[in-house]
DNA sequence: CCCCCCATGTAAGTAGTTACATGATTAC
DNA sequence: GTAATCATGTAACTACTTACATGGGGGG
């Protein structure tokens, strides 16, 4: 249970809306946490009413008025508590290594097709770590040197180019294999 | 929704009751896909009652009876269809990428010691499965050549140890990171 | 006029976790 | 006797997903 942590952390590089959070889930945070935009806005309502964050209406013009969110002491108190708890393994979930493993009872070749697809995928969102890290922290517009926070986010942003890497040449080994197995047929 | 999946995948690997499939969970295919017992005999019943799969009364001796489970052609078609279905992007939940941008707003020193307890315990399944690898796949004791379902395990297992050698390499990032922003402090 | 973006929600259902419960057998 | 393993479950709760709903503004 940690989408009110990623909020608070959210909250705190940027106040902003329900529907701003959302748009973050899509991009920046949400390449390590997702959530939509219905779970958001239900979080948002225990976070305020258990007074971690404020809430402040701000009008707009040309677009509807939103309502701003902050965190308030006990959001920062209790994302600092959580912060000290151990960090507890992930539970896995990996649909494709199921599908793989299936595959034996059923027909390997017809596979290859769709992992060349969910491989695209893979180096499209490698591709755009990349442009994000020469944009913010590597590239000559970013800052220099970088402050704390922004050393924390490369190097979560280095985890997730490092992981796309590796799930790609884990994917060519997965083809290979596929396209070996349709060969001795 | 692939637990009834995964479960399929396995029973097609070994028939087993509840309480075996609860076991594999915990290594095995339990690498990419948890379950608890609880879910896993609340699915079962599912399972059963769609007739995907189909309970055997095992009397045995020094221990309890159990039900023991194998794939019935329904549950087969079931997995062939949805082996053809597109792989969906998986959903990420990385908690530990959350806490390192959250530690710009506490104390970034303070994480050290968990990270390091944290890639502890990525060290340790590595060797694990270096060890399953060579008892398996690679080692004097393994049958050559292998076949499709073998091959489709090793290649699951390569994945497997990529990720954690890649967390690993990662995870020494992190701590020279924060070591860094400690000591600068 | 229709579609897209901004903005916020409700309702219903599925999936998953945590706590509790039972009962047999084996090992110390 | 008491702890561990085998074996199967129920109950309550939390988290998450999917579908539906509303309404203003801007662009083609």
């Amino acid at each position: 249970m940690a989408l009110e942590h990623a909020i608070l952390v959210s909250l705190l590089e940027q106040p902003g809306s329900g529907y701003e959070l959302a748009r973050r889930f899509d991009r920046s945070i949400g390449y390590f946490w997702t959530a939509t935009h219905q779970q958001i806005y239900r979080v948002l309502k225990r976070m305020e009413s258990d007074a971690w964050i404020e809430a402040r209406e701000v009008a707009q013009q040309d677009r509807p008025d939103k309502k701003e969110y902050s965190v308030a002491a006990l959001g920062r108190a209790a994302l600092s508590g959580w912060l000290h708890e151990p960090i507890e393994p992930e539970s896995v979930r990996h649909e494709l290594a199921v599908k793989i493993r299936g595959a034996a009872f059923d027909d390997p070749a017809a596979l290859i097709r769709e992992v060349r697809r969910y491989r695209q995928a893979h180096a499209e969102r490698l591709a755009h770590y990349l442009a994000g890290e020469r944009r913010d922290f590597t590239g000559p517009e970013a800052p220099a040197p970088l402050d704390d926070r922004q050393e924390l986010q490369h190097v979560v942003l280095r985890g997730g180019i490092a992981y796309e890497q590796m799930t790609l040449a884990w994917l060519d080994d997965v083809i290979d294999t596929l396209e070996r197995l349709g060969a001795r047929r």
